[in-house]
DNA sequence: AGGGTACGTAACTGCAAGGGTACATATCGG
DNA sequence: CCGATATGTACCCTTGCAGTTACGTACCCT
């Protein structure tokens, strides 16, 4: 959990995580998605594996990776015991708009 | 949401959010409850106010914290994305559950 | 006004994260 | 076996962040 969230917040790594939600790519492939060099990359990509948020296989000499995305469970279930608030929130927003106040956002 | 995800990677800021999920606290308070100095837990206040997760009210000397829970929808958006994805994954596991293996966890 | 309390901020330190270059490793193709 | 391709790792450097102490500021009370 901690491991997940503290590779989230890279917004190079929430990229990479972009990209195999729509399709499994080669290190090389994530790398020139990026606007860093392919040893960086790597290096992401270990923190996502570690983080249980990709994984790999090997295919000849390419490593493909792809989404672990139950990994992100963990966040879920975490944000779990703060959405009854928000919505409680969002509930109270509605009243405000069914009372006429102008809703901003 | 990227300033969001950056806040929450901190375990000290994460425990504040905790805290003030149950009830509002003053700084002095909050600063109490972790095992770093006051001056540092200002900072984090500071981070989570940037990231819109907690808002400040004077109170006299005092000022309390309390939890802005809607910042969070921003990260409950970014993994409905991926929701699907461990949905489906889960929806495996049920399968063979039913078949008769056994579910760890 | 003046002392005490509750915070925030400034300045400094220590360390870990992230980026690049150079190198090692593994696999494919002839 | 050898060159080429694909990728990870080692090393170095720089920057940013967390923590601390010291100091400034705002507010309360008498």
């Amino acid at each position: 959990m901690d491991a997940v969230l503290q590779a989230l917040a890279d917004p190079s790594r929430r990229t990479v995580l972009e990209i195999l939600r729509d399709h499994q790519a080669s290190a090389g492939e994530l790398a020139e998605a990026l606007p860093i060099a392919r040893p960086g990359v790597s290096r992401h990509l270990r923190v996502l594996r570690e983080a249980g948020l990709v994984e790999v296989r090997s295919e000849g000499q390419r490593r493909i990776y792809s989404l672990r995305a139950d990994a992100l469970v963990e966040v879920d279930e975490w944000l779990e015991d703060y959405r009854a608030l928000w919505q409680h929130r969002l509930d109270a927003l509605h009243t405000e708009i069914a009372r006429g106040k102008k809703a901003r956002r």
